[in-house]
DNA sequence: TTTTAATATAATGCC
DNA sequence: GGCATTATATTAAT
């Protein structure tokens, strides 16, 4: 118990320790602590795999590249979605009454719009993110036109 | 208790109601989820005061407003933090080694890399948030594989 | 150039 | 601590 405290503590586990451990390239190394990737994850180091973590089959009509991978970085990068006016327009009149719509009260539109319904998460998220943008650009003018009025009032008084 | 859980996929937030109503210029409208655009923020809201994202070196001077919850919204949450390459760099490899380090560790990390104990271990539970989630993307490609030659070896047998 | 879908990840809240 | 979700920042396609 005791050494079990005391471990992190110790040399072993110090900065220095670790910055000077030598791991092999699996990543390999004693005192490994990760339990889950033990035993059936051996020989492959997933840490960093960065593939598209999209699986999915997209069910409708795919290009399946859609950018010329060049560096084989966003090569997974799921092709924009172009939605239609109607599909919007239902988006947000539903945005305008909840804006944070309920995992059965997407896929009720994901089955009336014929999306997926991760898409509509996230058309949600940036719709948020959109009017967040927008009341940030609001304030920030209100807050400048005071601070005009004020030099103004400021000048004023120099006068 | 019971409506709220119903709220969602009862009537008043399925699409046709929220399509059939009737809301002003404004947008108002019963039922409006916006928390962010309720009461307080007529006038000035300092929900979003928390000034430009980016402009901060570092975290040094805390906000510590950790979040008010009014009703579903942080009216102060935590600027995002900017971790430095060279930050992340450490980390990643201290995460190689030892992916739940204790508080002596993440103390020691801190000192080090100019950061708050707090946002190392936030840095871990989120970095181990994604092992977790390449690891089961990892799995669910395998079965899907595996499912896969499942079906040729059908197709196979039926020939 | 502007808008926005997609992505990555820091921060929260609930268990 | 896991997990789901959100906010935020950035990238890329339009």
């Amino acid at each position: 118990m005791a050494s079990a405290v005391a471990a992190d503590s110790r040399s072993t586990f110090s900065i220095d320790r670790i910055l000077g451990l030598d791991l092999d390239p699996a990543g390999n190394c004693l005192n490994l602590h990760r339990p889950w990737t033990e035993k059936e994850n051996r020989g492959n180091s997933l840490c960093f795999i960065q593939q598209h973590p999209h699986p999915h089959p997209h069910p409708h009509p795919h290009p399946q590249l859609t950018h010329r991978p060049t560096s084989n970085w966003y090569v997974g990068r799921r092709p924009r979605t172009a939605f239609t006016n109607s599909q919007v327009s239902v988006l947000e009149t539903v945005f305008q009454v909840n804006c944070y719509p309920g995992i059965q009260l997407r896929e009720q539109l994901a089955g009336r719009l014929d999306l997926d319904e991760d898409r509509i998460q996230i058309w949600f998220q940036n719709r948020r993110a959109k009017l967040r943008r927008s009341l940030r650009e609001t304030r920030l003018r209100l807050v400048q036109t005071a601070v005009a009025d004020l030099g103004v009032i400021g000048d004023e008084s120099h006068r």
